[in-house]
DNA sequence: TTGATATAACTAATATTATTAGTTAAAATG
DNA sequence: CATTTTAACTAATAATATTAGTTATATCAA
């Protein structure tokens, strides 16, 4: 199954993830991505079925990525730990690769199995830390939903220069983080957990 | 200063406008766009620099028009009140107009004084509201902060289809706001305002 | 080793896009 | 009514994605 030029799905992937990192999802076209691989652009049609297709695989590799980010960030940990780890691991991996970041949040197209299935493990991942909260069922749903429109809103504007430059970023992060947290224990107390001591701030 | 087909920048605003919330932005095209007008695309170059400059002018539009309607949902009403009712404005303003909405967040073109104070008056109507809250001036910022990253990772989410369907999702979005201001109340608690009794969902 | 097959590269061509240059005609203005 | 401004136009170019058809190379069975 070697070929020629050593080219393969998966040395295409990584390529296109560099161009996007570097010059954004954007700039990735089917001429620089084939420049870089040192091959004609129509070469890349025996590879992959086109410019959607490739920004379709990018997301997947993106967010299979992320998973595993979170997933060792939470490994070990439970409850506020486990959330703000979580939390930083998510900031981190947009920040280190914002173009891979920006393309896992593209509208995935309608019945894409291998996507859906990756968004759901993430989930799934918060929603087991945040059982340690005991809530009901629903209300588990949407605290995940409010976690990760934190996590999303501060990255995507933060990618996008929507702050000001006034006070510290990371101390903002963890500041929001930590009043979701006292939302939380408020909202939802459990015996010999009650809301206080969690206003540390500061990151890694 | 009237033409021969009456074609101004506003009408060119308004279509480009149309395009994108029904089509996306990534369909605005100068092509679709002069058919839209009746008018050849180079002919477009007369009142605008050219794509880039009309995604520019959409933003500045969507901005505007999204500090109209938060100024709207807050004015006569104060703390709490206003906070909810400006993140349903903010949430009702992006699912009536998701191409505006997007075009909105895209990255402005470093030096573009209008585009960066319209959004300061935005971030300053939040700031005025949050004043009541009798915060430091860095705590308030941090707020404001995670305010705008819920607002906009909801609906950023919500628009991309990020969300299962498992629950409402106007339940999750007022769950998120509530969640929000239960950790105001108590990392900064006023006399006469005792964290409890703000826990009602559902939305207009 | 060699011949057959699969495949990954290629060239050539097309359609769509944004954009520029240069032209024309219509409106506005004196 | 003449002049000037300007908003439309046509023609042309460069970049893009994509398709069709071809060639050459690697793999593999005999």
């Amino acid at each position: 199954m070697t070929t020629r030029n050593n080219i393969n799905l998966d040395k295409i992937i990584q390529a296109a993830a560099e161009i996007i990192d570097v010059h954004g999802l954007e700039n990735l076209t089917l001429s620089n991505l084939s420049q870089k691989l040192k091959i004609r652009s129509p070469s890349l049609y025996n590879h992959i079925k086109g410019l959607q297709d490739i920004r379709r695989l990018l997301s997947l590799h993106g967010l299979k990525q992320l998973l595993s980010v979170l997933t060792r960030a939470a490994v070990g940990r439970s409850s506020d730990e486990a959330m703000r780890e979580m939390a930083k691991a998510y900031l981190r991996f947009a920040r280190k690769h914002p173009g891979l970041y920006e393309v896992t949040h593209m509208a995935p197209s309608h019945s894409d199995h291998d996507l859906y299935k990756t968004g759901q493990e993430i989930v799934d991942l918060v929603t087991q830390v945040l059982e340690a909260y005991q809530m009901e069922p629903t209300d588990t749903i949407h605290i995940a939903r409010a976690f990760r429109s934190q996590l999303h809103g501060f990255a995507s504007l933060e990618q996008r220069r929507g702050f000001g430059m006034s006070v510290d970023l990371d101390d903002s992060f963890m500041h929001m983080i930590d009043t979701l947290l006292a939302g939380l224990h408020v909202r939802y107390p459990k015996d010999g957990q009650r809301p206080s001591a969690q206003f540390q701030t500061g990151q890694s």
